[in-house]
DNA sequence: CATATACCGGTCAAGTTCGGTCAGATCCCG
DNA sequence: CGGGATCTGACCGAACTTGACCGGTATATG
């Protein structure tokens, strides 16, 4: 296995179980004691783990680097995506979040004639060359890996901008609300919430009951879900007594 | 195997599974380890893979390939981009303006340790996950085929940066000064040389003797000018007599 | 409190991978 | 056809990564 892979790998243990042992990533990842110490001793350098004696610990202070790709959740961001565009029309002002859903979402626009606003690098790549889409950028300080921009000037930009509908992406969903790991991300977004009318969030089912450190609205605040089939019923009733409208893709 | 049709396959690849070992490569391509190393080495350049040790990665997205190839001035483009990034050293704070030839610059950017602010999508593309660099981009609204940030907005986050140096570049040269065609693109740039101590111009030699629409700024507001050794005489005279401190690459 | 156990950081040799160089192959253009 | 540019595969020394080992220290246990 190569070193960055493995390393993403121990992020992601850690950011879903909030900590892990070094006998678990040992075993869970093939490497040696020595070779896991050393990773650890890296992440905490950077800081994005917490070494603790006998494993690592969660910081939140990581957005998920690149996703799972691979794994089984992809299909299912694919479909929302395509819901979520097919309920957006031609000449709507839109305001797209970082993060690989929203980046399906993306994927789904072309043809359609639109503003759209994004603080999301890969989005803007995506759409820059779309002859009907007027695409506005909003910058700041661009955090590695994932290409979102944040910070002061993410946020004055935004203040500036006033948009029709809002689709949001979270890292988990609980009843108290809308979850990110990261806090710079989350003041970034909190913006978006203001500069919008209306509050779409697209969630894959497996972010339902998963927290992160960061918390960025009550549910009160959405105006619609998007989501799929693999959600839970206790869930769904979780949102239907919080009025949130829901839509199940497939 | 064409060229092309392997790195396409290399992109490919790495997109489908976030990750690839160059073993892996070396195998399914039938290329020998060399030239995999070489292909990779060329996609992390353009910031269309991350390369890591034992292979490389997915960034988030690949770009809509570009027309620097078709560009006529290309080597003489690249030699000013490595003089001027020759000059820039490590802990500086630099500007670097949308254009062909300031991309080149921020090809040779890498390893050192830097603050760049850029309005230019693919120079954000480039540098967005070179680990020393602090990326700032300037958002604003998104300029089709050549990805550069324009208008209010551009120009407001601007007001708020001082930077120690910003790299220009320009249409076309005269002793009146330089000139570009676009007017928006011209007000985002007036803003730029007000935030920045030194202003650093590049410009192959062809661009000299040939106005555009938008006259930009007089010779007399440029610190320094990188150009080729195909300037004519008559212009490196004009630019002394400016007082002009020119660099002639190669 | 003494002892056993688990964990730590550092060192080392072996194995990989890297970047640079070189010569041959191929293509392009006059 | 010849010369130049480009691409390719092979090779090599250097740099990096890895797993094993070891002595020391913190924690658990009796």
């Amino acid at each position: 296995m190569l070193l960055d892979q493995r390393r993403d790998e121990i992020l992601q243990l850690i950011e879903r179980q909030g900590f892990v042992s070094l006998h678990e990533l040992v075993e869970k990842l093939g490497a040696s004691e020595s070779t896991v110490r050393r990773d650890l001793e890296y992440l905490d350098g950077i800081g994005q783990v917490r070494r603790t004696r006998g494993g690592a610990a969660y910081t939140g202070e990581h957005i998920t680097p690149f996703e799972e790709r691979g794994t089984a959740s992809l299909p299912q961001k694919q479909r929302i995506g395509r819901a979520v565009a097919d309920e957006i029309e031609s000449g709507d002002t839109v305001l797209l979040d970082g993060g690989t859903t929203t980046l399906e979402v993306a994927r789904c626009l072309n043809g359609k004639s639109l503003q759209v606003v994004t603080n999301s690098l890969p989005i803007a790549n995506l759409l820059v060359n779309q002859p009907n889409i007027e695409l506005i950028l909003i910058g700041g300080y661009l955090y590695p890996r994932t290409g979102v921009a944040l910070g002061p000037l993410a946020a004055a930009a935004l203040t500036n901008l006033r948009v029709h509908r809002v689709v949001m992406s979270c890292g988990g969903i609980t009843e108290k609300g809308l979850f990110n790991s990261n806090t710079l991300l989350v003041d970034c977004e909190r913006q978006m919430l203001d500069a919008a009318d209306e509050v779409w969030v697209v969630a894959d089912s497996t972010k339902f009951g998963r927290t992160a450190l960061a918390h960025l609205c009550s549910l009160s605040t959405v105006t619609r879900l998007f989501t799929d089939r693999g959600l839970e019923e206790r869930w769904r009733r979780t949102l239907e007594d919080a009025g949130v409208p829901v839509t199940i893709v497939e």
